[in-house]
DNA sequence: ACCTCGAAATTGGTCAGACCACTTGTGCGG
DNA sequence: CCGCACAAGTGGTCTGACCAATTTCGAGGT
């Protein structure tokens, strides 16, 4: 059969030839359990190295979509958690592309994070958790007269409220969104006004976390993300990655 | 300094190299956008080929973890929002200690997570999310009767149900937390009773889904986590302490 | 005819060296 | 000082060889 693999531009050798198991897999060509050719076969039905085949194979057992087993063979594995998952993202997101939406994406996770959040740091925020935040504040306050935006401080502050719930996934899960949010933030603080703003409602947010009222800081985070919020994102800010 | 990389049984050769990359990227040697050397001095550096190095850097570079640029060099990207997960994952496999402490800290996630989801999803749901949810509880109730615990499909389900908020950040997350979640799954499902329970919830979870009740959702699935939940999880009220 | 055991074939894993394609820097000539 | 070509550096691919784990199968003994 060997039939041409199309190298798109830009594209490596072996990721083509990863896409083209893809579709065999999802038009049902290879059914779970499937043994595939050896890697020397398919090197020459593919008319490629067998480096490219073996990266290719190696893409693929990463996805989950195949296991290899060391002097037996390489096997279609479309039963496990992973292949399910991989098979569904690459079908409806295929690209990284539209910055834009994706900045959207990542702030509707906050919404749905960190007023939860906000509320469980009320109830379990100890007084120096409270002293650091107070002190995250006060460093916000000074970078603002200064004319900066204080984009690091405010970063510090919700990172500093994530540790306040005292629940560790929960800070790392929270430090990531944050982390792809950093620059986009700085631009979205260039706005006059918005410094000011997103103080005022730390404010707000560290008194109710000090008086434990968990409802209270909700409701707090949830207006101060809306209030923060950069539906004013240009259209040239690709965020790479 | 070329130290020795200790080759534990059964373990592929770029295995160990990725997991001494892993080390170094959480203890913080390598920041991001730090570049890494070249293959054939890495090669050099570890006693490896460059074939072994190419191998352990391109599963850096699915994890997220790392981008190569031909003709430039490869380098750290610790702040997508892969990395950060495989990371989060990574570091909880290995965490044998205080497993179950995490553990609950894992389920603590979930609850201020997945209802807020559970509502996204109902109000977006396309008609084809609602077929594939489906599915998965007929394959769960399958599952089930023949003595099974059901728990692929478990895990399908609240995945699936991420992708029905058609936002890919949220499932990226939610799909890091259910993974690390899905052995410790099968230990509370063996418990009697619990996998007829779990598939109920489910479906009165789709049902609100497919009636687009986004706060009927959001109840049902809090009350499916309690329902399934292994240990005596604190009640997420009144934790004043 | 059957079983046992080991050699050979098969297959994935690693190594070595070469060449190609892309990027970056550098130095020569204008 | 600028611009352009060339050289060096780096990832991508190819080739062929050998190592290690597994499977296959047949010779030899019972």
């Amino acid at each position: 059969m060997q039939s041409e693999l199309h190298n798109l531009q830009g594209q490596r050798l072996h990721e083509s030839i990863v896409q083209r198991f893809h579709s065999l897999i999802q038009e049902g060509s290879l059914e779970h359990g499937a043994k595939l050719p050896a890697e020397r076969v398919l090197a020459e039905q593919l008319k490629v190295s067998r480096s490219s085949v073996r990266e290719a194979i190696m893409t693929l057992e990463l996805q989950g979509l195949v296991v290899t087993k060391h002097g037996s063979g390489t096997f279609i594995n479309t039963q496990s958690l992973d292949a399910v998952t991989t098979l569904m993202t690459s079908t409806l997101d295929t690209g990284q592309g539209a910055g834009e939406a994706r900045l959207r994406e990542i702030f509707e996770v906050r919404h749905l994070l960190e007023p939860q959040l906000a509320a469980l740091a009320a109830q379990r925020a100890t007084p120096e958790d409270v002293a650091r935040l107070a002190a995250i504040l006060e460093e916000q306050q000074g970078q603002i007269m200064e004319g900066e935006t204080g984009v690091d401080a405010d970063t510090k502050f919700h990172f500093a409220l994530a540790t306040a719930t005292h629940n560790t996934a929960l800070v790392k899960v929270v430090s990531a969104v944050e982390d792809v949010l950093r620059q986009s933030r700085d631009q979205s603080l260039q706005q006059p006004g918005r410094p000011e703003r997103s103080l005022e409602s730390h404010h707000q947010i560290l008194e109710m976390v000090r008086s434990g009222d968990h409802q209270g800081a909700r409701d707090a985070m949830e207006h101060h993300l809306t209030a923060v919020e950069p539906y004013a994102v240009l259209p040239n800010a690709s965020v790479d990655q």
